[in-house]
DNA sequence: TGGGACCATATGGGGGTCAATGGGATTTGG
DNA sequence: CCAAATCCCATTGACCCCCATATGGTCCCA
């Protein structure tokens, strides 16, 4: 498989880190990427994850602004003082600092949500209920496929 | 790493010294910066430093408009009389002193946040409050990437 | 078909290394 | 000569390499 799929919930030891699901370390050999980019969610209370051509993505579109315009630097902001790069252990693991827990309420548990071409870090409980809703909301605007 | 990325907050201590993040010394040892140009951002409440040659950049902005005209001696008022240097030492720590405390409302903490080519020191809460603020605005323009 | 060998993943923890912090001693500048 | 800035060292705690254990699943063979 070479795309995140699927969600998985997996616990937080006691120095802090937490394991990787097998499947996303397999996605992210075959896409040859040792380094996550790591940036807080523009939506969701999530961190999102995904190789560093996602920043240089990002940066492209600030590159076609004016350089001293608001909106440039407010996008900087966001993705420059709202992303990390990040690296997994020798066991495929991954240190949940403040920067993930103060933006996403992370405390033991973290789900692990596939998005493709990248994948979300999540408090388990609000990504239960976030999803929920969106399914709710499918379902009223009568959009459900299938 | 070769950019400053992400953002940390670290306690000043009684002489009134803060560390500079690790990572943020290391883009700063890498890109051989010794000496930093500190100004007051043109777009929100924090102080923006880098090396020398972000001075440079803004001169020769000048330079290329006509030297009596209001605009460049705006941007001179804002680079010459809002910008000085200032150095660490030997740990790696920095004075905070009233001229950041006074533009940025810093009292106990720094939150240093990175962008790319600079970082920028910031009172904590004022920088929770303006990354929300502009997450919430990109979410409004309906930009999101990805 | 049931038991057991084998394997992969998740999890736990020891111990070394390095960064953040605190504070005494010394120097510098007005 | 005094106050502030800087040097230098000690302490604490966080992170990372490395190895051990737990857990659950699959495959093979009797």
């Amino acid at each position: 498989m070479n795309r995140f799929l699927s969600h998985a919930t997996n616990r937080i030891d006691a120095k802090g880190r937490v394991s990787v699901p097998s499947s996303f370390r397999g996605v992210l050999a075959k896409l040859d990427i040792r380094e996550l980019y790591c940036f807080q969610d523009f939506v969701f209370p999530a961190i999102s994850a995904g190789g560093p051509e996602l920043l240089d993505r990002f940066e492209r579109q600030i590159a076609d602004e004016d350089p001293f315009s608001p909106q440039a630097n407010e996008m900087s902001l966001l993705i420059h003082g709202g992303g990390v790069f990040m690296k997994l252990d020798q066991e495929g693991r991954l240190m949940v600092t403040d920067f993930i827990r103060d933006f996403t309420g992370i405390t033991n548990e973290v789900t692990f949500v596939g998005r493709a071409d990248h994948f979300q870090l999540w408090a388990p409980q609000v990504f239960q209920e976030t999803q929920a809703t969106a399914r709710q909301e499918r379902r009223l605007r009568g959009l459900r496929p299938g």
